[in-house]
DNA sequence: AGGGCCAACCTTACCTCGTAAGGTAACCAT
DNA sequence: ATGGTTACCTTACGAGGTAAGGTTGGCCCT
């Protein structure tokens, strides 16, 4: 009788899907060499002959992640370089909402994904193939900024599940807030309002990355040589 | 004989501000407990009376390099929305050069510090008062991103100190590289060559900056009501 | 003067984590 | 069989965060 059914052979390829698997469920701060190897059905130190350190292994995670978009991608389609880059973006945004971690992550590597490379070389022909100059092509991409990767400097987290806003001091707090920020009130209360448009709440991050997409690329087609 | 100089009280103003020089000194990595604690002549867990835990230190640490971009930028002044703005941007930049690891560390923090939300509100009354609707100006802060706290959305670090690019393999594999991404290539070299004009050297981040965010407020201009 | 109080700091100890060092069992070719 | 290789495990250490409780000096009140 075979003791075990005899899971398959470790590999790095099978712990960086576990490792993804994991963050996706249970965050960041949940991927531990340990955790990760009870995951897997496996002792800790085991992981370590398939990956030096936990560096290597984030790396390889963001590697992942990387691929992962660059794969949604997928080749240039279409003749408008403002078109392609349009709809690019946003396929690699519905691949990062999936990794709400990813952005944190990349920002810690020290290393930049290979995948990486290839996709700005495309995102490059892209926009020389619509006339950019060198330069102006250059300064595109750092305009970008994290956009082809699917996601907005969204400096400030979500403030995922409850808590910041607590329903402590609702009465003259709220009040004094409102005299003290007077714009930002009134903001809230006039976009508060508004709707009734194809906005998918207060502050929908999707409107806002289309708005501020179109902005960067119709900036650029105007500047273009 | 008095034993010790006696060094004024601990204070979380104090821990705070030994926090923020040591990691200015020593990188985020270098921040804990026990080493600040040395730092501040005192034992580790002395440091509990003043702050309940890490991540309270970390949000303490964030909220005061933010405080001194906000003291630093200081009230708008001037009549031009976009000079102002545009002014207070850079004056941010030039504070958060100076810690380079506060785009890290607040990507990390889950509470938005303080001092943000009167300095949006400072931003928004500018940009109410150059004109915009509350939506435009909603969307505008959103595509600025960070960009009022001084930097741009850079996923990929400086890979600081040396490292990345080996001296390896420069012969053949570079060749290899210059045939999978042509244009990344050529744009390296043709970058390269125009040096004569106001860069720093390659992808000098500070011209990038400005490009950007001049980018950024003409087609805002545009959109004006 | 004496007793109580409390702020500020320290001592010990526990648990989690990453990982160095070395062991072991199965398999494979000679 | 025998030596080697592959894939995994056992043990153990040191760093780091922090819970629990101890110590000390100054201040106030009577």
């Amino acid at each position: 009788m075979a003791p075990k059914a005899s899971r398959p052979p470790l590999s790095r390829e099978r712990v960086l899907a576990a490792a993804v698997a994991l963050v996706d469920g249970h965050g960041l701060a949940a991927l531990t060499m340990r955790r990760l190897a009870v995951d897997l059905g496996v002792e800790a130190m085991s992981l370590y002959y398939h990956l030096p350190d936990k560096e290597t292994l984030l790396d390889g995670v963001a590697e992942t992640v990387v691929d992962e978009v660059v794969a949604a991608v997928g080749p240039p389609v279409g003749e408008d370089w403002k078109a392609v880059l349009r709809r690019q973006f946003l396929t690699a945004r519905d691949v990062m909402l999936r990794h709400p971690w990813a952005p944190g992550l990349l920002g810690t590597r020290r290393s930049v994904p290979a995948g990486v490379f290839l996709y700005y070389e495309q995102i490059l022909g892209t926009l020389i193939g619509g006339g950019f100059t060198y330069r102006l092509a250059h300064r595109a991409l750092h305009a970008f900024g994290s956009m082809p990767l699917g996601f907005a400097q969204e400096v400030f987290s979500p403030a995922t599940a409850g808590g910041s806003m607590d329903v402590e001091d609702t009465e003259e707090s709220l009040a004094a807030m409102a005299e003290a920020m007077p714009h930002l009130t009134a903001m809230v209360a006039a976009e508060l309002h508004a709707e009734t448009d194809p906005t998918l709440g207060w502050c929908d991050s999707q409107v806002e990355f289309e708005f501020t997409l179109d902005l960067l690329l119709d900036g650029l087609d105007r500047l273009r040589a």
